[in-house]
DNA sequence: GGGTGTTACTTGAAGCATCAACCAATCACC
DNA sequence: GGTGATTGGTTGATGCTTCAAGTAACACCC
């Protein structure tokens, strides 16, 4: 079967985005690193957790929420779990699972480190686009999505319960 | 100083942009790495030197190509370099330098990867937006690159010599 | 022509991601 | 109520990235 190949445009949406790809965490990464000590998926953990109800959340619905494998997560939480940043107990309605729960000191965290990286997050991406353009990111992002995460979506949208 | 937080738009397009970046590496690297046992910054490697004139291009040049550290390159092509894909001789015009050239074997490799992977990148991102869209991708990640990458965009519009 | 500083690249150590394997609890079903 | 399959999660090994440090060549300048 003979291969369609990029045309002039396809080629250079391309290009852009797998730089894009390929640089964005590092910034994210190292403003975070240098100012809170933690990685981008790290203060995602933290954030997603910090607004769940009770700040509680199961370990696979976590996962879900920030785009990650189980086996990844659950060496980030023993690792933030270290630094008692969140605690793990076992989930009383289902003895398989485990939730992770927030400590006082992850809030505290959360929240200090939270101007700081929405800080970055304008200057690095959102104030360089025109309001036509943060839309446009949503849409594609969102069809790209359908693609790349089809069962993972329904985990942003649904409420799973812990 | 007060931080400007999200409103709803910009915090849908965020998390979304955050989702994509996330789980677009992972896609492209297993596809890669089932197919041709390369990674996909390894193949995005080989496949900029296959564009360069006389499949040649010092590290910087390479480095900045392909939107990555210098240190990070350098254990890349040491591992290409093992597999005979790459090979490593010093810049004539500077001493300081070094040139990396794709071998037949490492240019064989790449027409073989490359229906695979261009099939993979048209199913999960390319085919999944309309014409506009694609457009629109491109300036958005045009913006994002001004900021993200300063210096490197010079590197991808100017010819670099080696 | 000998500092001084910069550029180009490599290396080794440390940390994080990924994969496969594993265990434990629950569910389905007869 | 017992067996097999599924779900939920953890762990250890491997490999890649990153950071800091190091080496070597070049450029400038007095």
């Amino acid at each position: 079967m003979d291969t369609r190949w990029l045309d002039e445009g396809e080629r250079a949406a391309w290009l852009r985005l797998i730089a894009v790809v390929e640089l964005l965490p590092g910034v994210l990464d190292t403003q975070l690193r240098r100012d809170a000590h933690l990685t981008h998926y790290d203060y995602f953990v933290l954030a997603m957790l910090s607004e769940a109800p009770d700040r509680t959340l199961r370990m696979t619905a976590l996962a879900l929420r920030t785009n990650a494998t189980l086996p990844r997560l659950s060496h980030v939480v023993r690792r933030l779990e270290g630094r008692d940043l969140i605690e793990r107990f076992p989930c009383p309605e289902d003895g398989r699972a485990t939730n992770a729960r927030l400590t006082p000191a992850g809030w505290d965290e959360v929240v200090a480190a939270a101007p700081g990286h929405v800080e970055a997050v304008r200057s690095h991406v959102l104030d360089v686009l025109n309001p036509a353009q943060v839309t446009q990111l949503q849409q594609i992002c969102d069809a790209l999505l359908t693609r790349l995460d089809p069962d993972g979506l329904m985990g942003q949208l649904y409420d799973l319960r812990r």
